[in-house]
DNA sequence: CTCCAAAGAGCGAACGTTCATTCGCTATTT
DNA sequence: AAATAGCGAATGAACGTTCGCTCTTTGGAG
């Protein structure tokens, strides 16, 4: 409604440095499909948006949308890959820290901040459950997954060769309570909720401080 | 197919004692419905299941499945409530320890273990995603999360008393907490992943131990 | 006990709607 | 001239739901 000024006054002002190329105008029209879809999606799920809302949305006709993706399941996929990204990202932050403990504490305090501020927790429950039942949004979420996964062991091993975690502690174990435990704040805004950033971050603390040096095993110990 | 013998045989065979009620012949098809509902939805997602699906899969026709529910939406309604309430119960045992760690640590136990039996994950997510927009599932995860909450409280506060709990522990926050971190177990099958039961007991022992009794808050602190 | 009217349970074709997608066309850009 | 972008009515399939119908069960009257 805004933007119906016309498409030559980039090539009359600006003059051909700054014209946009065809591919170019493609990725900005692209980037205004999936902008609109994931509103759509967020509001209504993937199944239950249909394509003539995200056209309503993205202001074009079906005809103009369905050439740049090939069906709807093509909208879902490339939105599902974007947000995986971008939350492992936030999320890969931490391994610029050398201290394990500030590291995931400070990217795990980041990361409830930024399903806050950008609303993450519906389209991350969407993400997931559709991801359930989907080979190719499943295979999308293992992906990033594995990423974080295998960096995150790098980082923790070379703490343990650092001494900062026992060095008895399974790391797979740790790795997957570590990711199961952010998927828990990414489904539930607790910023939201009300409960206060620095509450939430004293328990965080103490539970990756507990988690990195675990209590001897209950078997035949003599720690302590 | 299998099952078009005379319907008679219960009334010849047992008699009257044994003979089923009108209501007691309604309370089973309802569950036959729900049971193959449960199913679709896992499969295809509640957006995703049709009617179709479902009258085939609980081997009825939609005449006659719309004689117990008036809608589909009647069907995810029920289907939400009784997963919620099932779920909560599970959870719910916890309250009957004394120990406030070995409670918090048992059930949680139980609630991976329940979650790996019973293949909840899929549907748990399909809930959460739906709770999300849908008004009323979001109102039946509300009421079963309080109705937990306030009892975890109660039995929290028991334990500040019993000196089980650091008393300035913020028993909000913590209970925040716990709960997304049990979600966090809803949604990753863990057990399913082939992450060790007895390494992850030592984690969260280790988490709840924590959590009860957090290091002194970092407020002026001489962090080295 | 028999009989019968009423109610309950079940069926599946049919309804109207909505869906994802296509197509023939025009306008713009290269 | 060729390729790209955009349009919006049209299409066929699939959806949730309804309806008219038959069969079975129920409970009271005779």
């Amino acid at each position: 409604m805004d933007d119906l000024v016309p498409l030559r006054e980039d090539l009359v002002d600006l003059g051909e440095a700054a014209a946009l190329s065809r591919a170019e105008r493609r990725d900005q029209t692209i980037r205004r499909i999936l902008d609109a879809a994931r509103k759509c999606f967020v509001a209504s799920g993937f199944q239950g948006a249909s394509m003539h809302q995200i056209c309503a949305e993205a202001e074009m006709s079906p005809g103009a949308l369905y050439r740049y993706f090939p069906s709807k399941e093509a909208i879902i996929n490339a939105i599902a890959e974007n947000d995986r990204r971008e939350d492992m990202e936030t999320f890969a932050a931490m391994f610029d820290n050398p201290s394990v403990v500030d590291g995931v504490v400070e990217s795990t305090m980041a990361y409830i901040r930024h399903v806050h501020e950008r609303d993450m927790a519906p389209l991350f429950a969407e993400i997931r459950a559709e991801s359930m039942r989907n080979h190719m949004i499943c295979a999308t979420c293992l992906e990033h997954r594995d990423g974080v996964a295998s960096r995150f062991e790098t980082y923790l091993a070379d703490a343990i060769a650092a001494g900062e975690i026992a060095p008895d502690v399974d790391l797979s174990t740790l790795l997957a309570m570590f990711m199961t435990i952010g998927e828990g704040f990414a489904l539930n805004n607790l910023l939201a909720l009300g409960v206060p950033e620095n509450q939430i971050e004293i328990l965080v603390r103490a539970m990756v401080v507990a988690m990195l040096k675990p209590a001897a095993p209950p078997a035949t110990s003599s720690v302590s």
